[in-house]
DNA sequence: GGATATTGAATTGCTCGCCATTTAATTGTG
DNA sequence: CACAATTAAATGGCGAGCAATTCAATATCC
């Protein structure tokens, strides 16, 4: 069977390597691989972390605050939350004047770790063999298109 | 206490917003739940569907060079791949020369299901809101990302 | 004020992703 | 040929993500 124009266009596109889904998938994957060891030094898992990167900006958010900063929901970040706080690291304290919610607060050793954590950017950043400007340029652009995808 | 200029440089460096590693992760979840939908139609989850798109380019790889074209292990794909096999879309059956292989093979079906999947990245596209040259740039883009992170 | 609707978290069940280990088959080395 | 080393896939356990549901607390409306 002859292959039209158009079933030729549509099989190009269904090639893996020309999808930015996959290049975005397989590079986010390969990211957490190369976070890996270094959290693992400091006893969290990569969400973990993105977690504290909150945190350590805005203390004290609600679980939902959470979620929007980090656009997860509360059925991902209830349980990740819970072991954040069984390693010491948070509180999650429900309020007073809405029982509703529950907010997550930095324990002492929690606030602690931002300084061993303060190193880590910058083996990411040797990890991309990427100058600075090309670094942010690139967030730029995967963040513009977050935006559309979410839109 | 007072903040020296090292610190706040690597203060500013943990701030969510300014990392490519989150800006990637989210954008990854964000592409998945845009998937999410046309996905479900083919009964399909998004790893699946990735999977798929290797057999539809090169038919009866073994489980490895699957893993190797997704990045992926064992330990995820033999699972995946037992999911596709119960939904009839391929067969695994191991090599005769190497009985260690196990080789995946597309059925009438999950051949057939291609020409329905056809229509996907159309429909992606139009989502990103990106033109085509924009799109393959930043592809390359994270791709070559991904070979530095990789290396 | 009381019934109803909405909201915020938590829970359940399923599918990844990955590590460490296991099992079986093949390769190699003496 | 026998024995060790390597390889390919499978397995079990854990931590995400996410959909659907549940539960309690708060808002809203009549």
């Amino acid at each position: 069977m002859p292959k039209t124009a158009a079933s030729q266009k549509s099989d190009a596109r269904l090639l893996l390597d020309q999808q930015l889904c996959f290049a975005l998938y397989s590079a986010s994957l390969a990211m957490t691989r190369v976070y890996k060891p270094l959290l693992d030094e400091l006893g969290l898992t990569y969400p973990q972390y993105l977690a504290m990167l909150v945190l350590w900006e805005q203390d004290g958010l609600s679980v939902s605050a959470l979620g929007e900063r980090l656009y997860l929901d509360s059925g991902t970040l209830t349980p990740l939350l819970k072991r954040l706080e069984s390693s010491g690291l948070v509180s999650r304290i429900r309020a007073v004047e809405d029982e509703r919610r529950v907010h997550i607060t930095l324990t002492a050793p929690g606030r602690k770790l931002k300084a061993r954590a303060a190193k880590i950017p910058g083996c990411i950043l040797s990890a991309s063999q990427c100058s600075i400007p090309e670094l942010t340029a690139l967030t730029q652009q995967v963040q513009a298109l977050r935006q559309r995808l979410v839109a």
